[in-house]
DNA sequence: TAAATTTAATAACAAAAGTTAATCGGGGTC
DNA sequence: GACCCCGATTAACTTTTGTTATTAAATTTA
C-alpha cells in the first residue's frame, strides 16, 4: 500500500523488510479515497493527522477573496503530510485532490511508534520533511526569480524527478495530470502566457506533451536551459548515511 | 539571552520558570558574532546544528549563476533554524547576515534534553518550526499572486507583527534594516519597481519610512489595502493550548 | 571635514506578462 | 449523431514591471 513512500524513502536510505512492512500496516489502517477535485481539507478547518497519499495527485492551495489562487505545494504519490496535529488551531491554507486520491490517515499513536521503533525510518521520513521544506523554499526563487520559461520548464524537471524518485516514469516520459489553469496558479503566471510558454518549450523540443503525458526528452538540456539544480531534491546519496564505507 | 525567543514562544504558551531558564541557558553555550552582510552558512556547506538567532536581522538566500537573487526568509531576533542535523549532507541555501548578527548554536544534545525534559519547549518549539512553514508558503503565495503593491505591504506587515511578536515594536513602528534593493530580492520585482511601489505606500498614508524606522500608521487599513489576512502566523491563541479553560 | 561609496529617487524607454475575447477540438452526454 | 462543455489555442491590445542611465541624498570612511 505505502509502495510509493517506501520506494522515496529508500532514495535516502535502505530500509529493512520489518521497517517495510510497518510502514505498509500503518497505511492499512484508516483509508479514505478522494474524488478528482475534490477538497480535502479547507483553511480554517482543524489541520487533520498524518496524512499519505498512496495514488493520486493533490495540492495545497490558497485563494484569495477575489478569486486568485495559488497552488502552494503538490502531493504526488509517496507523499506526506504533518501539520504537527494538535499545535495549529486552524488550517491557513487548503488541500484539494487534483485527480482521484487515495489516501491513507496514520494516527498519532501509529507514527509515535513507527518512529520510536524504527530508527531508519525516522531518519528517513526526517528526510522526506527536510526535503519536502526544500521544495517550498525552491519555489519561492522559482516564482520569485525566473522567467515564465525557466519556471515552467523548472516545474517540469522537478516533477519529473519526484515521479522518478517513486518509480512513476517510463524512459523520459511521466503523466502529469494538470491542466494549463492549473499550471499558472501554481507559477503565478496566467493562462494564455503559460500556453505561449508551452509552446516555445514545445518548439524548442525541449518537452512533448501528449495529452496527460509529458515527455523529457533531453533532461540535461531542459536543466541547463532553466538553470535547475536538483540539489534541494537531496537524492544523490542513495543510502550513503547508513553505510559505513564512505570515503 | 535567549529573551527574543522566549517571548515568541510565549505567545503560544506560558512557559514556567525552569523552561525559561533551560531555554536561556542552551543559548548561552556557544555564541557567535557575525558582522552585517556577511555569510553564515553557504549554499553547498555541511548543514549547521540548531542554530537561534539572538539578535540581528538573517536571511536566507539563493543566488542563480547569473546573479539573480532571491532573499527566501527573513531570520529575525528569536527565529530558530533547524537543519535536522546530520540528515542531509549539504546546504541548499546560504545564510547570510542583513545586520550584526548574535547567535547561538545548540548542540544536538542540549536540544535533545530540553525537548525531552520540557514537555511544553517542545510543543512550543514545534509551534515555531510550524509557523516557519506556513511563513514560506504564505511567501510563495504572496509573490505568485499578489501585485506589487499588495506585495509589499503585505510584507511589511508581515515584519511588523513578527517583530511585535518578540516586542520589537514601539506603537506602530519598528526598525526594517533592510535597503531597497534587499525588499526587491525578497518580493520579486526590480529596486526601481520597488521604490515606486514604496512612493505610492507612503502617498497614500499607508505607510511612513524614515531612515530604517518603518511606521505603519493604519495597520487595518493597510491589511485590508493587500488583503492581508495574518491566520499564518498563528499568533491568535495565547497560551490556550495549555489552559484547559476552553469553550 | 572632505572624499568615497552606498542607497534612494527619477525619467525614458523596452520587454514581459496580463486581459479579453474569439475559435478550435476532443470527450462525453442525451 | 448532434450537442455541450471544458480545456487548449490564438490574436489584439493593455498594463505592469524591468532596464538603463542619471542625479540626489545619505552614510561611511579616510
Amino acid at each position: 500500500m505505502a509502495d510509493f513512500l517506501i520506494r522515496k524513502l529508500e532514495n535516502f536510505s535502505r530500509l529493512s523488510t520489518e521497517d517495510r512492512h510497518a510502514l505498509d500496516q500503518a497505511s492499512r489502517q484508516r483509508m479514505r479515497q478522494i474524488r478528482p477535485r475534490d477538497d480535502i481539507v479547507r483553511e480554517g478547518d482543524l489541520p487533520p493527522g498524518v496524512t499519505l497519499i498512496l495514488d493520486g495527485w493533490a495540492c495545497r492551495y490558497k485563494t484569495l477573496e477575489d478569486g486568485r489562487r495559488q497552488i502552494i505545494a503538490y502531493l504526488l504519490p509517496g507523499d506526506l503530510c504533518d501539520h504537527g496535529v494538535p499545535i495549529l488551531r486552524e488550517m491557513d491554507h487548503s488541500i484539494g485532490s487534483l485527480t482521484a486520491v487515495t489516501l491513507a490517515e496514520i494516527p498519532p499513536e501509529t507514527v509515535r511508534q513507527l518512529t520510536a521503533d524504527h530508527a531508519r525510518l525516522a531518519q528517513a521520513l526526517t528526510w522526506e520533511s527536510l526535503v519536502a521544506a526544500a521544495i517550498q523554499r525552491e519555489w519561492t526563487v522559482n516564482i520569485g526569480q525566473r522567467t515564465a520559461f525557466e519556471r515552467l520548464g523548472h516545474l517540469f524537471c522537478e516533477l519529473y524527478l519526484r515521479l522518478q524518485a517513486v518509480g512513476l516514469t517510463r524512459g523520459t516520459t511521466c503523466e502529469v495530470p494538470l491542466t494549463q489553469a492549473e499550471i499558472a496558479d501554481t507559477i503565478g503566471l496566467s493562462v494564455v502566457h503559460v500556453n505561449r510558454t508551452l509552446q516555445e518549450l514545445r518548439s524548442i523540443g525541449l518537452i512533448a506533451l501528449r495529452g496527460r503525458e509529458l515527455t523529457l526528452p533531453r533532461l540535461e538540456a531542459l536543466q541547463r536551459a532553466v538553470q535547475f539544480n536538483p540539489n534541494y531534491l537531496h537524492l544523490d546519496h542513495e543510502g550513503r548515511h547508513l553505510d559505513a564505507n564512505e570515503t
